[in-house]
DNA sequence: CTTTGTGCAAACGATTTGCAGGATG
DNA sequence: CATCCTGCAAATCGTTTGCACAAAG
């Protein structure tokens, strides 16, 4: 799978943060910015643990903490019981399909709010973000039944 | 708490939804009725427990469960770890304190959200939701310091 | 009387934690 | 070489489940 991520910008990222380069942790951090979906934990031990093992999940867990609190991947939380994690953190909106349950990033130009700077109630907005719920594109030429 | 909602109008919203009416579920969705706040299960044990117990945890999860395949109550997620729960279930945003980390309706009108039918890629679009974040009125007068 | 709900305790699954050994800067 | 990370297993914690008894229609 060619990216444009080079292990080298991933290193440079975490230096640049003040985290240590271990290599689980630019496995981690490479995996989630080679992929376009919101992994959870499981799908990323799943991915790195293919051959030989590189991380055990405790250690996914804490390099997953460590990067969020650097701010170089966030967390979605969209569905019961698991976490996923997203390395845009620029913003953005979500698109949740209600047939296969995947989350698709959405541009942030592509939708438009006006939001003043304070809501009814007089509380202080200072950002926001929208979820949208549909049908995504494979789902609607699969013909909808849940699979895609 | 004086509150708008009668036992009654809560055995009458039970009924016509199919569902059995027992003091468990009257307690349980009248207490999500009477609050504004996004409750977890165990606030609503809490409240509902404090005299004579009224409900086993695993009751009450049952019920909510209940609730919610009826369309009376909707899930919340927005952080980790709990489930809050919702008897709002007209379409509405939410705002989320950062500082108190409390949760507070926003009327739907309060935003202008302008959505395609469809986003880029195709996906076809059924409804959003839009996520606020800021200060809440309390914890600005209170001065910031995370409590409110 | 038949069906569905409740309570309790055990089972689960995601995430966290404690600690000894190992790698990083 | 001091500090921080990793791995493993045990510990948590929210939520679910199995089952016997009780209540609802």
């Amino acid at each position: 799978m060619t990216n444009v991520y080079t292990s080298d910008s991933v290193v440079e990222a975490l230096r640049h943060k003040g985290l240590r380069v271990t290599p689980q942790r630019v496995a981690v951090y490479n995996n989630l910015l080679e992929r376009s979906d919101h992994p959870t934990v499981d799908q990323i031990m799943g991915d790195l643990n293919q051959g030989l093992p590189i991380s055990s999940k405790a250690t996914v867990y804490s390099t997953l903490s460590s990067l969020r609190e650097a701010g170089l991947v966030r967390e979605i939380l969209l569905e019961e019981g698991v976490t996923r994690y997203d390395s845009n953190v620029a913003p953005h909106h979500h698109f949740r399909c209600t047939s296969c349950k995947c989350i698709i990033d959405v541009p942030w130009n592509a939708l438009n709010v006006s939001l003043a700077a304070s809501l009814p109630g007089g509380h202080a907005v200072s950002s926001h973000e929208v979820t949208v719920y549909g049908v995504c594109q494979s789902c609607q030429s699969a013909g909808d039944s849940g699979k895609n």
